[in-house]
RNA sequence: GGGAGAGUUCCAGAGCGGUCAAAUGGGGCAGACUGUAAAUCUGUUGUCUACGACUUCGGUGGUUCGAAUCCACCCUCUCCCA
């Protein structure tokens, strides 16, 4: 199976420009493309990873990559399929979050001489004049069908700023830019990028005269149509730092059962014949598939050794017999001590499971907090100094969430 | 530039002088059920030294015994006209 074939059966292809050319450029490896990274954050997430994964499979068979960093674009911000205004990021904010996403992808991908290229559109927006643009580009663009877009629709009841409005502009001419220096023919990304992406080709045919194509990556989502990769606390991140391997591992293995072969179609590179031999469980079997799918991808961000860390973590959790050695731990100070005792409401707070006191107090009442394995009755327990010595104190939060406090 | 309207707790959105820590829905958290799933049902959802106290309704000042609610100015946004 070629390239192009299996990115479909994978159900990785949203959009094409022309389905024809692009199969004919992959897959024979005569495509350079580029794939643009907005410094949003300082550290990469899921989206971004499967990008990062389509790069490699498109380089593995041969096409030559292009990690573009949005370090000029990052300082207008892209406003596609949001409802409001996005934060306006500080320069120095911009590139701390440039430095950490490079040293993320170089764990992903080999950059170097005749590997993948990893340039940053600072390098040329920023220096662009404002007249020149404009007479250089602006005539290619017509506002009429910029409003049209699909990305701006939301934004047309609540309002656009001019300011927000260039972003298309900025990434039209990234591409129309890297087509020139690079020769790059390809630009990826995710389906919400579909109308930037459309400018480009657009702005090159019109300035060149010549055809470049785009293609999108289908967005992750769940079978209730919310975009995959996100918690109420945000993000699911690839920095160990900011997700555990141990988070990462779980939101995966807690998906919904409507949701595992699809991530595991788009997520993994696991043989497709193997995930079509998944696809006829059912039932608490599923629950197999979860396991695989959280092993797999929690191998691909973190190493085999992590990997396996946190599926021992989580059997040993969940199967009883709790193994405490890689769970999250608070380390508790001598102030968290009054009398050499700690209540059960501070304890909650002092390890992060609770916001507030009279979270911890609601959270006791309803019966949600087990400490020790021994259910807490009442908000007023008390817990000596000397139980946090050693192992010191599993807290549980709800079924799922366990939590080891120890002293110094 | 002119005119109209809006800013309420995580979000949406009621409230229009005391009975307001603020309806309702969503989301979150917990309990029951279960397969570490989904659905469903129940409770809960500002802070605290917790049957009481304290701080919140864009900002600042004012009227009043009393303000999310009234007035003045300011800021932000939306809509209509140019």
């Amino acid at each position: 199976m070629q390239i192009y074939e299996e990115l479909k059966a994978r159900g990785l292809i949203a959009q094409v420009t022309d389905e024809e050319e692009i199969r004919e450029l992959v897959n024979n490896g005569k495509a350079t493309f580029y794939i643009g990274f907005d410094p949003t954050a300082d550290s990469l997430h899921v989206g971004h990873f499967m990008a990062l994964c389509l790069m490699k499979r498109l380089q593995m068979a041969g096409n030559k990559p292009i990690a573009l960093l949005g370090g000029g674009t990052g300082m207008v911000g892209d406003p596609s399929g949001r409802s409001d205004l996005r934060q306006v990021m500080t320069v120095d904010t911009i590139q701390h979050n440039c430095d950490c996403f490079k040293k993320q992808m170089e764990h992903f991908i080999e950059f170097g001489e005749g590997k993948a290229k990893m340039i940053n559109n600072a390098d040329w927006l920023l220096k662009l004049n404002y007249i020149e643009l404009m007479r250089e580009v602006g005539s290619c663009f017509s506002v009429n069908n910029m409003l049209r877009a699909e990305c701006y629709k939301q934004r047309m009841e609540k309002g656009l700023t001019f300011f927000e409005f260039n972003y298309m502009i900025m990434q039209a001419y990234d591409f129309y830019h890297m087509y020139q220096t690079d020769g790059c023919n390809m630009q990826f990304g995710g389906d919400d990028q579909w109308s930037n992406m459309l400018a480009g080709t657009e702005l090159i045919r019109r300035k060149l005269g010549k055809d470049a194509y785009a293609m999108t990556i289908t967005l992750l989502m769940n079978s209730e149509g919310k975009k995959m990769g996100k918690t109420a606390n945000g993000a699911v991140w690839l920095d160990p730092a900011k997700t555990s391997p141990f988070d990462f591992y779980q939101y995966w293995r807690n998906i919904g059962d409507a949701d595992v072969l699809k991530c595991i179609r788009m997520l993994t590179f696991l043989p497709l014949d193997e995930i079509d031999a998944m696809d006829h469980w059912e039932g608490s079997q599923l629950n197999r598939a979860k396991e695989i799918l959280a092993m797999e991808l929690t191998t691909l961000i973190h190493g085999t050794e992590e990997a396996q860390k946190a599926e021992e973590a989580a059997h040993g959790l969940f199967a009883g017999g709790a193994s405490t050695e890689h769970m999250p731990t608070t380390v508790l100070g001598d102030a968290q001590f009054e009398n050499g005792t700690i209540g059960a409401l501070s304890l909650l707070v002092a390890c992060g499971l609770c916001a507030s006191n009279g979270e911890a107090r609601r959270l006791v009442q309803q019966g949600g907090v087990t400490i020790n394995d021994k259910k807490v009755e009442g908000v007023d327990a008390v817990y000596q100094r000397d139980d946090f010595a050693g192992e010191g104190v599993i807290v549980k939060k709800g079924k799922k969430i366990f939590h080891r406090a120890v002293t110094q």
